[in-house]
DNA sequence: AAACTTAGTGTATATTTGACACTTTGACAA
DNA sequence: TTGTCAAAGTGTCAAATATACACTAAGTTT
């Protein structure tokens, strides 16, 4: 009781949250990933090896999705973005590889404490979220998916796990209007979803079936200043789109 | 180090995982549950609170995958399930409504520890398994999924969650042949089609359909005794369940 | 022998998918 | 001003898939 409230605000030392934030710019699919560092500056040596997925411990008194959003705040600035959970990553061993111990004792409390996370995603319009490094993120950046390097503790796993989920969710509901920018056009769109899934779509069939689903609401207005025929824009019908997610939207045929 | 030694069959006070069994009988859908009990006896007060799904805290040195395994087995006998995990629930309140507290202060060694859990679920023949209490099980029930009554801690939610992971699941990928026994009636498969769905399908079309996926063979033998027709019996063709499975074989349709 | 129960079967229609190529529009350079 | 470049935008046809729908067959029980 009384110790529940010295409690509080203490960290749950065995338990965290990671964040995989996918960003979006009509070119290619980012993660969001942070530089460690010690208290006491960069840590030495090989710094390849020091790019993570923003995460840290829960706070004992607060939900999974409450620490989620707050590390990530906390590491990289951004807020009020909606993350999804998809999975727990519980390896006993997972952080006790001899390259992530130096930086575990330098900002743990018990460094050498098991650590089982909670792993979430989200993807955002990149170009709404200037992140800027807190805490122990020395740096945080933006880093196309083709070249995510080596990271720490098990985290190149969560990423491709985190891949996966989003692309299960791109197929089974259209992407939510509130991950794109207000306008966009329909090349912009398909982009994204050539992005995500890795494959090449075809231009009309695309478009048709996008439109047929009468989410995409054509604005008044085209591109400007672009090199070749301006594009129309768009944007999404939110109460349409609602009304669908409610529904049984997805009912793809059993079997 | 050291300490790492002695931790090494002791529990995570933080972490439990708990397990959504659901079992077909080719009537109705059904979940394992089992009934608490202190190691004095029988939890005296309202026995229907005391009904919960099969779950325990966590080894410091076992990954999330075995602890389930474990557990499942420690309190009902089952062994060899494979375990699907489908989410983490961490609300800091999970654990301390007041219905709860005696039982959790009659085994844990810290009852007022938060705990967050991890789930899994699973699929099985009902008929293969006859669960028999173990532990802190007093009882172990296959129970109608109608007929759930109000579970311990959030294990109700836990339950809905699973509930719909297993349907999603299903529309993914046809229920492997490690869930039926190695007989089956296309009647029988779709009963457990639309128990889970919970939809009623065209018998005609589930058959084209399921036929035409190449994954079941017809065995030369019928159905005995039954007062009707008898039904043609099928086993799945494990080699070609394996190629789909691999291969992208639910390439839904992007959007 | 009749009644009962589930097994088993085919067709026609509508919908969805996927392949495929040319014209349009604006910016910019020559 | 004219030409070139780059992406936008547009329609058709064939194949596959989904859906609706009703009667006969084969055993068991009465």
């Amino acid at each position: 009781m009384t110790s529940n409230h010295l409690q509080a605000v203490r960290v749950n030392p065995n338990i965290s949250t990671d964040c995989v934030i996918f960003g979006f710019d009509f070119e290619e699919l980012k993660v969001l990933l942070i530089r460690r560092e010690s208290p006491h500056g960069p840590l030495n040596g090989q710094d390849v090896h020091n790019w993570a997925l923003p995460g840290d411990l829960i706070l004992e008194n607060e939900s999974l999705d409450d620490a989620a959003n707050r590390v990530l705040q906390d590491l990289t600035g951004l807020n009020n973005i909606y993350l999804e959970q998809f999975r727990a990553f519980g390896d006993p061993e997972r952080v006790s590889r001899e390259r992530d111990r130096a930086w575990l004792a330098s900002i743990r409390e018990h460094p050498e404490a098991r650590v089982i996370t909670v792993a979430y995603y989200s993807l955002v319009k990149l170009v709404d979220f200037e992140p800027q490094p807190h805490g122990f993120a020395g740096a945080v950046d933006w880093i196309p998916i083709d070249e995510v390097p080596q990271l720490a503790f098990d985290h190149n796993d969560i990423l491709n796990s985190a891949l996966d989920a989003l692309k299960q969710r791109l197929r089974r509901r259209p992407i939510g209007f509130e991950l794109l920018p207000p306008k966009f056009t329909l090349g912009q769109l398909q982009k994204l979803y050539e992005s995500i899934l890795r494959v090449p779509l075809d231009k009309r069939n695309f478009r048709k079936k996008m439109l047929k689903k009468g989410i995409l609401v054509q604005l008044d207005e085209k591109q400007r200043g672009v090199p070749h025929k301006p594009a129309q824009y768009y944007r999404f019908d939110q109460e349409r789109y609602g009304a669908i997610i409610d529904g049984d939207f997805d009912f793809a045929p059993a079997v």
